[in-house]
DNA sequence: AAGAACTCCTGTTGGC
DNA sequence: TGCCAACAGGAGTTCT
């Protein structure tokens, strides 16, 4: 499920009860995710203090005090679920995804010292785990190559030009590439992509003026980019299809969902006629208005 | 070397 | 109701 929104509400949800506490009790159920579990990951988590919990694009990292950082990835399907000793499964305003009606997908569960629980389920598996040492985290083959934090200072119109400068692939592959813009997905890169006004089969390139330099329409995309997920963040993320029985607090952004989605619904744009349409770009769902999407 | 297609896996949904 | 195809918030690998 998660793009950056999600997975920065899912790490608030979580530091409360994992900042600072230490791994009693490791429970791995399988031996792979998407990929293996590294060698002895019991052994290495069991009894370690969690030094603080960060996220860097779609990853989650908690820093342990063994020198290494688990560093844990949602995939498509991936959930945190918490637990205190005293039953209270939920604290208000927190993000916290709702247990599957059975365990079978129940992959992964940290004891913490105290007693809180903190349960991994994935269905699809696609999400995955390891452990990195901390000192070679930046040029690991997983980080080396991710570009930059959208909610960080390094967005701008003349960054987007300076990336996209030369690249005919479509807007809409371009913002998906995790080693340009990190974080955004297809619900957050079609947003984006509508509050521009901005084609998804715009060459990527057209952002970039002959001297690389941003032109307006790369200006008013970085603004947005940034609108938008700040928007998400704030709302708690965007909850779809899933937790549906969960009386846990949940993301609302879904429902300031301009494009996606909305297939043959008119346009939200209140200045354009136009109709959503659906289309597909590198095999997934692209909405967007043909009208007002130039 | 960039860009598109294919792949992993399971669950849900919509059409017949 | 059952069956089957299409689709789902990601992204590494393999092709052209």
């Amino acid at each position: 499920m998660p793009e950056l929104p999600e997975v920065e509400t899912v790490r608030r949800g979580l530091e409360p009860a994992m900042a600072g506490a230490v791994i009693a009790r490791v429970e791995q159920r399988r031996s792979n995710l998407r990929f293996p579990f590294p060698d002895r990951f019991v052994e290495r988590l069991t009894g370690r203090r969690v030094n603080a919990l960060s996220r860097r694009a779609k990853y989650l990292l908690a820093d342990l005090d063994s020198g290494y950082v688990l560093v844990m990835h949602l995939g498509m399907t991936g959930r945190f679920t918490v637990e205190q000793p005293d039953g209270a499964a939920l604290v208000p305003g927190e993000f916290l995804y709702a247990a599957s009606a059975n365990d079978t997908h129940d992959h992964v569960v940290f004891h913490l010292e105290g007693g809180a629980r903190i349960t991994y389920n994935d269905a699809r598996r696609f999400g995955f785990m390891t452990l990195i040492e901390r000192a070679t985290l930046p040029e690991h083959p997983l980080f080396a190559r991710i570009g930059i934090e959208p909610l960080g200072n390094a967005l701008d119109g003349a960054a987007l030009a300076r990336m996209f400068a030369g690249k005919s692939a479509p807007l809409k592959a371009a913002l998906l590439d995790q080693t340009l813009v990190a974080g955004l997905g297809n619900i957050y890169v079609c947003e984006a992509l509508h509050r521009a006004g901005l084609s998804p089969n715009r060459a990527a390139g057209t952002l970039a003026k002959k001297d690389g330099g941003p032109t307006a329409r790369a200006e008013r995309l970085a603004v947005v980019i940034r609108d938008v997920l700040e928007e998400a963040v704030a709302a708690g993320g965007s909850t779809l299809r899933d937790y549906a029985h969960t009386d846990g607090s949940l993301g609302y952004f879904q429902h300031a969902f301009k494009a996606y989605g909305r297939e043959a619904e008119p346009c939200t744009n209140p200045a354009c006629n136009g109709v959503i349409r659906r289309i597909v770009q590198s095999g997934r769902s692209t909405f967007y208005c043909g009208e007002c999407q130039r």
